[in-house]
DNA sequence: TCCATTTATATGCAACTGCATTGATATAGA
DNA sequence: TCTATATCAATGCAGTTGCATATAAATGGA
């Protein structure tokens, strides 16, 4: 027997999936590089430190950020290279550790959202139309993302 | 003045996007590599050969998987050197070339569908539910990715 | 015809990613 | 307590990507 494959529809959704992500990360992108900013992988660290209070724990980061372990960890050196967040010992586990961010960390934050934020709005809100169609969007996608 | 920012709405949107997409594409990459299959990319290029009739221009290749000039040359590197496709000089332009696939090629094309459809059916269709949900999406996403 | 400009593709280098493995600590069971 | 196993994070290495630039051919005037 064969698996059942995917419909004539479900492989376009694939497809448009992929390449709409693509294309409007890959223009979002430019736009914050020629702003003169490091890449969005920092913001998102950044951005999620904030919101957790100013310290997460790197498998935190990774499940929030959805990525890889090794990468995470890597993704931590630059942005500690740069003074942007601090790595501090965990108490209570030897093996773990926290990662705070840094006045620079958030100031960086700040000031990278407006040209992020505009971005955004011109390759994806406004292309979406209005927030019904962009909410409609999050309820199609929301089962993809989560779990299971 | 400052530009509008996105809405809520909007920010949740783009979120979902990148998140639903890094999510789907890691699982059903990891599905073709359990199988011991060479990359997506790879695929995707020798399918779009296919569809062709068995031959592109490597700018062509550019605008239909929407990867970068410097991507796509090197990507057809690799696909020649494992001889699923060849160079071939272009008549009529000196600079340009026609990417044709092989034999082996399209095999390897036929091989790989049914473990890649299986997943994109895992990972995408069965989670989309219906159809109609899976059209709806594309439709959603249709202004993201055309060009403008 | 000659030169400047544009177009098609390739390449050197640095940054990033995946993969496998390692090092170190923690936990559970004999 | 001792050992096996599991968990948290880092690292060596190869593959891939981005960025800038190079090379080569084509095109459009002067």
């Amino acid at each position: 027997m064969s698996l059942p494959g995917p419909s004539p529809a479900v492989t376009r959704a694939w497809v448009y999936l992929i390449k709409a992500q693509r294309r409007a990360l890959r223009l979002v992108e430019a736009d914050i590089k020629a702003a003169g900013f490091p890449p969005l992988a920092w913001y998102d660290v950044l951005l999620e430190l904030k919101h957790a209070g100013g310290t997460l724990r790197p498998q935190e980061l990774e499940a929030r950020l959805l990525l890889a372990q090794h990468n995470v960890s890597r993704l931590v050196d630059r942005l500690a290279e740069a003074e942007l967040v601090q790595r501090r010992p965990y108490e209570g586990d030897g093996r773990g550790q926290i990662i705070a961010i840094t006045e620079g960390g958030l100031n960086l934050q700040r000031r990278m959202w407006p040209v992020y934020g505009a971005a955004i709005q011109k390759y994806v809100g406004a292309r979406l139309g209005t927030d019904a169609t962009a909410e409609a969007l999050c309820t199609l996608l929301e089962p993809i993302v989560a779990d299971g």
